[in-house]
DNA sequence: AGAGCGATGGCCT
DNA sequence: GGCCATCGCTCTA
């Protein structure tokens, strides 16, 4: 080993990603995405993931490979990042082993750390309304298509271990118009920083399902 | 609190 | 040409 084992040691290891999507979408949870920049770190805690799988017609990666979701079907653990609506970005953790085509959409963090360089790339000081969506977290981090395939266990992108949250929530996905009836968005209950407080639009009869003390 | 909508541009058929 | 894994504003209640 070398010099920066103790930097890298709280990395979230490639294992980490080369499994169930699903489960990574949950296990993502509690963890800190950290982007090193030129002006300083920005770091927050994952609040709000989406699980997107090779077989559900709302990944982007479903219909086969294409250059702009080809990074999906690449190594697990680099960075998806695609530009959508004319104007804005979203941020994925590549998952599932090497040649599938699936992905975690981070759709929220918790700030922690460069809330003030938060604060100038979104345009706003009101805390909950830095990173609370996948787009306005992509601002505030200064995401955008420069990062599309980065590393995210080494290099100035990661992903570090972080606290199990006590409770996990599960509801239908936002956004989407197909595979809307899958239960494959988490989040943190009660954390002010989630995109929207109950489940997505299409089936507001659709409680969260409150996962408690969860294992693995 | 919730519905409606425009902005804006790349991707894919 | 149609379709977006969005956001922020406006209008109605």
């Amino acid at each position: 080993m070398n010099t920066n084992v103790l930097l890298s040691a709280q990395t979230l290891p490639r294992e980490f990603y080369s499994r169930d999507t699903l489960r990574v979408a949950r296990e993502l949870l509690g963890k800190t995405l950290v982007h090193d920049t030129e002006r300083g770190r920005i770091a927050g805690m994952i609040v709000e993931t989406e699980a997107y799988t090779s077989n559900d017609p709302a990944c982007h990666a479903c219909s086969g490979i294409t250059p702009r979701n080809a990074v999906m079907f690449g190594e697990p653990g680099h960075a998806y990042v695609y530009f959508t609506y004319g104007m804005y970005f979203c941020f994925n953790a590549v998952t599932a082993p090497q040649g599938t085509g699936e992905a975690v959409l981070v759709r929220a963090v918790e700030p922690l750390e460069g809330i003030d360089l938060m604060i100038e790339n979104r345009g706003t000081e009101v805390e909950t309304n830095l990173t609370s969506g996948p787009g306005k977290l992509c601002m505030a981090f200064g995401l955008k298509r420069d990062h599309n395939g980065l590393d995210l266990t080494a290099g100035s992108l990661t992903i570090m271990n972080g606290e199990r949250p006590s409770e996990i929530a599960e509801t239908t996905r936002i956004g989407i118009r197909v595979g809307a009836d899958l239960p494959w968005r988490f989040y943190i209950p009660n954390n002010p920083h989630v995109s929207r407080k109950p489940a997505g639009k299409t089936r507001p009869s659709i409680r969260p399902v409150i996962h408690r003390g969860h294992s693995g």
